[in-house]
This record gives C-alpha cells, sequence and structure tokens, in this order.
DNA sequence: GCTATTATAATATGCTTGTATTATAATACG
DNA sequence: CGTATTATAATACAAGCATATTATAATAGC
C-alpha cells in the first residue's frame, strides 16, 4: 500500500487555496493550475483529490456553507436582562459584518461564491442554503430581543428577519467596496441602532 | 471616405449584449467572441469598436452606471400630503427592486459588474459610483418622508439612508437568489413596513 | 527485502481565449 | 468613374485552460 495521507484535510487544503484565490481575483481565477500553486501541490495531486474543477469548486462552497453553519450555531442566550440582551444580540450581528480585515477577507469569500450561484446552478442550492441558514439567525436574534412573541406576530417577525438577513448583506456589499474606518463605523452604528429600534418597539407591543 | 456608421450606438449595442451574458452566465463569459456572435457581428467589428477586451467591459459598466443614474434622477415631489407621500417614495423605492422579469435582469447585470468590480481595479470607481448614488436617491427619499429636519439630524438622516441603501441590496441579492411570486410579494412588505415605519418616527419627531 | 498499490508528478492533448494580421467589401469625394 | 479610406470579416497565433495519460516515487503488508 502506499503513502497514507489524510485525504478529508487534503481536500480542506485545496479548498482553502480556492477560497483565496477567490477573494483577491474572483472564483473564475481559481484555475487548476492557480489553485495547485496556491498550496504548493502539483495538478496530477489536485486532480487526485479532485475529479473534475467543477467538483473542486462545489465542495469549496460546500465547505463555506459547512464552516458558516459552524459558526452561526452560536445561539444568543436569554440568561441576561433586557438591556444587556440588546448588546449581546448586537455583538451577535456585528460580527457577521466585514469590521475587520479577516471579517472582510470571508466576505470576500462569500461574495465571490455567492455572485457564481446566480448563475452556475451547480452552485446555487449552496446560496439557498447560505442564505437560509442567515434567515434563521436573523430569526433568532429577532426572538432573543422580542422574548416571547404571540403567535399572530410570527408572520410580522418573519419579515423582520427578512428586513434583518437583507440589511446584513447589503452593509457587507458596502463595506466590501469600501472598508474604511469610518465607514464600517458607520455600518456598525446602523445595526446598533437597528436593534435598539427593534428593542424598544418589541416592548411596547409586548 | 468609408462607410459611415454611428459608432456611439455600435458601442453600445456591443455593450448591450455584453450585458446579456453577463446576466445569463456571468461577466467572464463575455468573452469577445461571445459579445460578437451576440449582437450579429464578427470579432473583428467588436474589436474596431473597442481597442481591448478590458476596454469593453469598463465602456458597459459605465454605461451601466449612465442608464441607473438616468432612471434614479426622477425625485419624489412634495407635492402631494403625508400619506400619499409615503405611498409614493413606497413606490418609488419599490421599483428599485427586482419584482417581475425585467427589473430581474436589470438586477442581474447589476450584480454581475458589482461582483466584478470587487476584484477588478478597473471597474471598482464604477462600483462606488453606484452606491454613492444610490445613496443619494435613499437620502432623497427620506428627506421626501420627513419633511424638513432639524441640522443636528443630518447625521442621522445619513445613517438611515445607508440603512435603506443596505436594505434594498440585501433584498436585491436575496430576490435574485429566489424569485418566487412569495418572496417578491414579501420582500415588497418588508419595504412598505420600512417606509410606514420611518413615516411615523419622522412624524413624531418634528 | 520484495512487491503490490497508490500518491505525486510531469507531460501531452485538444480546446478556448485575447489579440494581431491580413484580406475583402463598401462608400464618400475628387 | 475611380480611388482613397475605412468598416468588416476571416484567419493566424501564442497563451492559458481542463483534463487525460504516462511515469516515478514511496510505503504497507508479506
Amino acid at each position: 500500500m502506499p503513502k497514507v495521507v489524510d485525504e478529508e484535510k487534503r481536500r480542506q487544503r485545496i479548498a482553502e487555496a480556492v477560497w483565496d484565490i477567490a477573494a483577491e481575483q474572483g472564483l473564475d481565477r481559481a484555475t487548476v493550475r492557480a489553485v495547485a500553486a496556491r498550496c504548493g501541490l502539483s495538478v496530477g495531486s489536485v486532480q487526485h483529490s479532485f475529479r473534475s474543477q467543477g467538483e473542486l469548486k462545489r465542495f469549496a462552497m460546500e465547505l463555506v456553507v459547512q464552516r458558516v453553519t459552524e459558526r452561526l450555531s452560536v445561539t444568543p442566550d436569554s440568561a441576561v436582562g433586557p438591556l444587556d440582551e440588546q448588546q449581546a444580540v448586537a455583538a451577535l450581528l456585528l460580527e457577521t459584518l466585514p469590521l475587520d480585515d479577516e471579517r472582510e477577507k470571508e466576505a470576500r469569500i462569500w461574495a465571490a461564491f455567492s455572485a457564481s450561484a446566480l448563475v452556475d446552478k451547480r452552485l446555487a442550492p449552496y446560496g439557498r442554503q447560505m442564505s437560509a441558514l442567515l434567515e434563521r439567525f436573523c430569526l433568532a436574534c429577532l426572538e432573543a430581543l422580542g422574548a416571547a412573541v404571540a403567535p399572530s406576530a410570527k408572520r410580522e417577525l418573519r419579515l423582520e428577519a427578512l428586513h434583518l438577513h437583507a440589511l446584513l448583506d447589503g452593509l457587507t456589499l458596502d463595506l466590501l467596496a469600501d472598508p474604511s474606518p469610518s465607514r464600517r463605523q458607520q455600518a456598525a452604528q446602523v445595526v446598533r441602532s437597528y436593534v435598539e429600534c427593534i428593542g424598544s418597539k418589541e416592548a411596547t407591543c409586548s
């Protein structure tokens, strides 16, 4: 038998090279050659791990969804009071924005794959999955803000989650186009104001 | 002298072929050959109008910005009452969303170029231009809703414009991923609720 | 240690790309 | 009418691409 390597780790390492290139130059520049060079492998090795380039891209995006899922599984706990709760939720939401360079890179990766998913049937399901994921996360945040809500307000809450999700996506896009510190501060302020607004509204309604 | 053609119209016709392909398959599939075939020209003719492919893409995105600028120059007039004003502003905002197939195509074009602008320095200025344009439009809409505002609230209004802009962008993205009628309805409802919320808030503040 | 097995690498192949070059067709002007 | 001029077209060409094929190196089991 031959040299044994952790095939799964290898695949993830290659996929992360795809991420890097996608973030810096766009997903279509993530050619097999470029990816192989990026992670110090030969073209043949990449081919050994992935049957085709399409499979590589698909896996790379699947891994994005997986990693984001893991991160977003942290649900806001309702242990503290309403004021602290607002701050906790705001902090949670702010973590999804590209407010520092590391998050910006992640957002660039997300943006590159999302854009491709709009025109690539193979990637579209993962785009929808990511979208649904973020929306559930937003819903959880809103529920944490408004505590228990009446069943009649369920629909309203769903719409509010759509609003919040769109807001986060839009702010992310904006910050990718202009990652200046002032812009980042403004975006953060928008989120904080939003949370404040929702918090007070829910309070009066309940 | 040779055959005389309206060179500007020709360039726009070619650029619109780029739009079509970008909307359907992504901007990177808008190869010189594909574009030429799309508008029934030869490769040589396209080359005659555009020195290089980079120039073609740049021009095509510049034209997008130009067309959007023309459309968004329609400012909400403050002739009617506050209730009608709300409806007018909401209608104006809803026109920016991909709620029908025609608008969806436009949004796909915008998305394709915006995504490329994130990794292409040559296109980045147009992305920022488009963003600034939309933000001014949002600001105008908010001013139309809140009538005259105190100078101290200027900053707050700017933040609200950023919020609205991000909301529209995010909803657009969401609708591109899922253009189902129900989703479109939900997105429209979110915008209407937003306008309502802002309208009532401004009223109490003034 | 030998060998079967497989990761890795190097190279080959056919296709697509952007662009340059060349040739052809069509028209405004003398 | 003839010709200078230029749009259009066709083709050529080098580079880059995904992928297939082939060769090499390395290791687990006997």
